[in-house]
DNA sequence: CGAACAATTGATCCTCATCAAACCTTGTGG
DNA sequence: CCACAAGGTTTGATGAGGATCAATTGTTCG
């Protein structure tokens, strides 16, 4: 199927681009498919490209020496990942970008980005937006890993990924999907501590949760953990 | 006593300033002294200004509901804080910016730097680069929190320190000053873990302590530790 | 239907936070 | 110049919060 350039609009970067930009942007990308549990790229790996998510569902992690790993951040459709090295000189990707879901992106180089930006100010400025929001998100999450118990971290996480990415189910509610150990890596605790609380709050009516999938009921009460206020 | 607007040119987003440039940000700015354990600005102000430390040394920290604190960064002369409404509209400081010691420090407004990026493109790439540089930095230690001991996070931790701020003392070693609650808020633990791990590697001739001072004996031995190659 | 994967739940253990008390160090004022 | 106060540090005792391990159950898909 033909890709519309008109598309990249959608991308937070390209907000303000041109249309003669999008379709410059357009003419050089490279289209991957990339298939469930494969990767787009490694932690350490050249960071030659940048990568603009079109379909699927994608997640950026780091891991220690001894295999642990966290998620930095969950990608949807129309995010952009990877292009820090239209920054930096030489630089390599500081996480590894998985698929989780087949998946589809455009892949640009990271030099043709750092070009373009010489003479188009506004795509710095929408860059600059997008790195700011990423440090106050890592140093929330920073400060909540440091100071807070795991219960209000999880219920953080979820209300953090509701609003990123939620999805209203038809019978009111929210629908998220991810596994336990998805959920255990993004707030920094293990699978079977997410699915005792899971457990504990499906008894109080707070969430409805299945395989790979976890239905908010009532978002208010998530709220009150994440703030301590319960109990 | 005057200060010389070329000395601007230390602070890493302005190296590739022209001279006018500096001189313009110096006409901008206000000079500012803070007293130790005084502030610069208080998360959730509206961030009218970015500064420049001069002289002495500042944090920025968050705290959460219950008041306790994480250190996010430790600021040393000539770099600066405070810039991220340069970036965002209406912007608020997500973090508290506090004098460790008597300090001084160039206030200039945010909306001045986003003018003067606007047809200087120099300026916007080494923010971002700045930018890039924390954003990795920030997600590197989410992990060390999220995956490592407590004794790994602090080694890590004074190596950090030593490279960014580290000084050479007359009989070789490293010299930092810090309380043993600074390091505690630094990587994520209590004074009081702090202390016993400080203990045990000055048994070990790894370092040696004393009251707001650590002195680094064995660099290398500390890299072992924050390896996990030890014992 | 069976294999692979995800989730649950109980039992156990270990790391580290917390609390308490005493000890040092530094600077200040009588 | 000494005494004292304030703040930083050490160390022990205790216990809670979760990690880890193991076994079982549930779900999905070929």
């Amino acid at each position: 199927m033909p890709f519309d350039p008109m598309n990249l609009r959608r991308v937070g970067v390209f907000q303000n681009a041109t249309d003669d930009d999008l379709r410059l942007l357009s003419a050089n990308a490279i289209e991957r498919s990339i298939e469930e549990g494969e990767f787009f790229f490694f932690q350490g790996d050249p960071a030659i490209y940048f990568y603009v998510l079109t379909s699927g569902k994608a997640k950026l992690l780091q891991s220690n020496s001894a295999g642990q790993q966290v998620n930095l951040r969950t990608l949807t459709e129309w995010q952009m990942f990877g292009a820090l090295g239209a920054v930096l000189e030489d630089a390599i990707y500081p996480a590894t970008a998985e698929a989780l879901e087949n998946s589809t992106a455009l892949a640009i180089k990271n030099k043709f980005l750092h070009e373009m930006m010489q003479t188009r100010p506004y795509i710095s400025f929408d860059l600059m937006k997008l790195m700011t929001g990423y440090i106050q998100e890592m140093q929330d999450r920073y400060r909540e890993l440091a100071t807070e118990k795991v219960e209000r971290r999880i219920a953080l996480c979820l209300l953090r990924l509701t609003s990123q990415m939620g999805i209203k189910s038809p019978d009111g509610g929210i629908e998220l999907s991810f596994t336990r150990q998805d959920l255990a890596e993004m707030s920094g605790t293990t699978l079977y501590t997410v699915s005792r609380v899971l457990s504990e709050w499906e008894k109080r009516g707070l969430v409805e949760s299945g395989r790979e999938r976890v239905l908010i009921r009532n978002p208010h009460g998530l709220v009150q953990i994440s703030e301590g206020l319960d109990q």
